[in-house]
This record gives structure tokens, C-alpha cells and sequence, in this order.
DNA sequence: ATGGTTGCGAAGCAA
């Protein structure tokens, strides 16, 4: 089974490009985040003429979650326990006997900012949530997204650069490290545990061209998933050029594959 | 050089 998960912004300007790329690369999920469609405006025809079924949890203008399958999807859910649903930040369903998250983890903005306050509790909210499914440990389990926290200082171009800024506060890398101890591993750390990959390029001052960028988008899996895991591995061409038509996000797209 | 880029939506905010 191959899951990817790519943080697309904006799937309207992006969807010639994500088309593209499920016809050459065929994964069986993609988890899709910042589709910044509404809710009920999605372009289910295109993915299901090419082989893929959709889930969305939208809002319109900010934020947005999806998952495309080539399996049937079921058992969706939108949003956290306990979650007031006030942005669409998270949806789950239950693909080919394997539960599915796809989440964009708010940005926090700043330190001092109340939108640091409300990342922290989301990331609260989804340890709740993960701890209620490491509950049926029979269950495969897959929790992909864009988290904007890298989880260590191997995962960003420069550590003095993030200095007392949002994705590498400890409060961020701690909640983390909980996930891990609740028995979700960070796959793509579990195949290469010593290598600088990105998945995110800040558009600005050719970031990308200089490889300064940060790994925030992650697959996470519990043992299942782990024990039958091949290769996990960044598309780094996805984040590549392109004319005015088919400009890239700013997020490269993350793939695992495993038996499961 | 407090700059630079993209998306949304039609000015300025978010990332």
C-alpha cells in the first residue's frame, strides 16, 4: 500500500498539477491539505475519472482536508474529539482496513500569538484522539499531514534561523514525542534516521533553489503499519517550477509504502 | 534593502 500526503494550497490552483501527479505516481491515498475549497465544492469528477474516490472537509478561503482513495472509503469523520469545527483541519476515514488521518496542524504564527495557544490545544486534542485509537491495537494507523512543527533540528536548514519562532519550540517537539510514545513512529525517521530531507519551501528568496527549507509534513504510523514499511521518501521534483499555469505548492509531497 | 512570493479576493492577511 503506498500513502502520500502533500500540503497543496489551494487545490483550485493546483489541480491540474495533483491530477498529473496521481496518474504517474497511482498511490492508493493521498491525504490532501489547504484545499481552501468550501465544503461540498470539490472536484470529485476529475479524481473519479482517473480511478480515485474523495472525502472533504472544507470551509472556503483558509484550510481545507482531504483524502483520495483508489480503495473505497468509509467510516469518514470530520474534525477532532471534542473540536468546536470552526476550521476544517482534520478528516479520517477508514481505508482497506486502515484508519486514516489527513491534518493541517494550525501554523502558531508566533510565540505570543493566541494562535500558538490554539495549535498547542489542537495538537492536545489529537494525542486524545490517537490515544482512543491506539485503544483497538489491531487497527493499522496512519496520521499524515502538514503539522508545522519540525521534530527536530535535523529537520530544518539552519536551527539558529527558528530561533523563538513557531515548528521548533519545545512545547511543539514535546507534543510530538508524545505521539511517539503513544506508539506512533515518524516513518520517514524510521527508514532514514540520519538524513536532511525537506518537504516545505518558503516561496520566498528562492528558499527552494538554496534548499533551505523545513520537514513538517509527516507520516506517522503505529506498528502495522511500521513492521511492514519499504521506503518513505519526499518528491522533491513537485516542488519544482512549472510555467504561470502550473506553479508548485510550497509543500513537496511525502510517500510511504508498506504491506500491510 | 523590515526585503522577498503565493493565494484569496479585491485590500490586506495568512503562510
Amino acid at each position: 500500500m503506498q500513502v502520500a500526503t502533500w500540503n497543496v494550497n489551494s487545490l483550485k490552483a493546483r489541480i491540474n498539477r495533483v491530477v498529473d501527479w496521481l496518474n504517474a505516481n497511482q498511490v492508493d491515498v493521498l491525504l490532501i491539505q489547504e484545499t481552501k475549497l468550501k465544503h461540498g465544492a470539490f472536484y470529485l469528477d476529475r479524481f473519479e475519472e482517473i480511478g480515485y474516490h474523495s472525502a472533504h472537509f472544507g470551509q472556503g478561503q483558509w484550510n481545507g482536508v482531504a483524502i483520495l482513495s483508489r480503495h473505497e472509503i468509509n467510516e469518514v469523520r470530520y474534525g477532532l474529539l471534542g473540536e468546536t469545527f470552526d476550521e476544517a483541519r482534520a478528516i479520517s476515514a477508514l481505508i482497506a482496513g486502515v484508519r486514516v488521518f489527513s491534518l493541517y496542524i494550525p501554523n502558531g504564527r508566533s510565540l505570543d500569538n493566541d494562535h500558538y495557544r490554539y495549535k498547542l490545544e489542537f495538537l492536545d486534542r489529537l494525542i486524545g484522539e490517537v490515544k482512543s485509537q491506539i485503544s483497538n491495537p489491531e487497527l493499522p494507523l496512519i496520521v499524515g499531514g502538514d503539522f508545522n512543527v519540525a521534530p527536530s533540528s535535523a529537520d530544518v536548514y539552519d536551527e539558529s534561523v527558528f530561533e523563538g519562532m513557531t515548528h521548533v519550540s519545545p512545547e511543539e517537539r514535546n507534543r510530538l514525542l508524545v505521539l511517539e510514545q503513544l506508539g506512533l513512529y515518524d516513518l520517514y525517521r524510521a527508514v532514514s534516521p540520519d538524513e536532511t530531507v525537506f518537504t516545505w519551501w518558503d516561496y520566498r528568496n528562492g528558499a527552494f533553489h538554496k534548499n533551505q527549507g523545513m520537514r513538517i509534513d509527516l507520516l506517522l504510523g503505529n506498528r502495522h503499519v511500521l513492521s511492514g514499511l519499504s521506503s518513505v521518501f519526499v518528491d522533491r521534483n513537485e516542488r519544482k517550477g512549472g510555467g504561470k499555469e502550473e506553479r508548485p505548492s510550497d509543500h513537496a509531497p511525502l510517500i510511504a509504502t508498506f504491506e500491510i
